[in-house]
DNA sequence: AAGTACATACTATACAGTCGGTATGTAATA
DNA sequence: TATTACATACCGACTGTATAGTATGTACTT
């Protein structure tokens, strides 16, 4: 129950406006070179509303990785792949979906929780696996969908739909992190491409020019 | 010409130290993480040393960049996966060295260059295009063999040899965020197996488990 | 003699985290 | 209804330490 605050009630309350800034902050410098000061002034709260709402720096950090689980999870639901009758169809319209919120800026449209991953795997257990249920998560939410188009097809092959719900996540990270070393979206865009062809070509599908 | 320590020879240079130990402490803290201290302490030198070679800690990861491009570029080339006479057993074997590196620690296996650029994209570009260009060099050598796959066996797709060395890359990077994200290196080797079937899926190879 | 390759001691600053305080809301009770 | 008691939300000055970088000196090589 977030009080608003008397003086400025359409701020919203300093713990979303700090999560907010995390998220932006942390996206384009990393998580440790983002200081705590930073994002207090991001958000334009002071340091004592941060280690009110946040123990530590690194408490923000899970906090800031479930924000985006939370976050993303609800626009992901909103989206409109889930429509087609057919299983197959939505898994490619996921593919096409991802390939197309591909703009902007890299910080904008990059993932968080694959670039804090990568980042603290080693020194934060607790951020880590806050970043790993997110991203499993969201692979899950997969699963579904192909397996019902495995069904459908009746394909065989020596792999499952969770393993294909991984990978298609591992592309999208891999996506990024090239985008990012090459200081350009299309190399991320580029991969879904193959992701895209790499689907039609398991589903038996004729070859079509991925859009 | 390095000068070897009169007390320690056997050590080899100070720079070189530096180097290693940059390698070693940024693959598993990043960059931002891991402080000039922490790099003199694990080569057993000092900061005089360290500011000497480097004249700043972003000279530094700019340096270890191209270490990373250097010694990963000789180590690639002595691999065995280039010995198979047909390019695209070529291509197929280099896939399947790189699952047969994924062993060990996160840290041991994981690139060092593709957790950089992740890091400090927006806040360095002197790393940022060193790392960019170890990564797309190292793509562009795979490109004269699945180019002289494609026409070997007169392939002919709406995807370029550039690309789909690039998407190997893509393919890489992401298995390793999962691999951290999950504290699995299985995850890493999942996506390779993915990539496997893909290609030989755009080459018309008959389905075949990969190993 | 001059340059290279370090070592040691030091500095200024930036950083995470602390602490005492205030303002506002809420619930019980007299 | 007024009072008391307490909880929540926030403020901003302060602190100890960690950090990148510097200044100076020395040993070895050419």
């Amino acid at each position: 129950m977030p009080r608003l605050s008397k003086l400025s009630p359409e701020r919203g309350d300093a713990r979303t406006r700090l999560l907010e800034a995390a998220r932006d902050i942390i996206r384009a410098k990393g998580f440790a070179a983002t200081t705590v000061d930073d994002l207090c002034k991001q958000a334009e709260v002071t340091k004592g509303a941060f280690f009110h709402h946040f123990g530590s720096k690194e408490a923000l950090g899970v906090a800031v990785a479930e924000f985006w689980a939370d976050t993303t999870a609800a626009f992901f639901e909103a989206a409109p792949y889930h429509l087609p009758d057919d299983p197959l169809d939505r898994v490619l319209a996921y593919v096409a979906f991802r390939k197309a919120i591909i703009v902007g800026e890299l910080a904008e449209f990059t993932c968080l929780v694959g670039t804090m991953a990568q980042e603290v795997y080693a020194t934060s257990t607790d951020i880590r696996e806050a970043c790993g249920k997110s991203i499993f998560g969201h692979a899950a939410t997969l699963e579904a969908d192909i397996e019902g188009a495995v069904r459908a097809r009746g394909i065989r092959g020596d792999w499952t739909p969770e393993s294909l719900a991984r990978h298609t996540q591992a592309v999208i990270q891999g996506g990024f992190v090239l985008a990012k070393a090459g200081n350009n979206p299309d190399l991320a865009r580029e991969s879904l491409d193959h992701l895209d062809r790499y689907i039609r070509g398991l589903f038996n599908l004729p070859k079509e020019a991925a859009q």
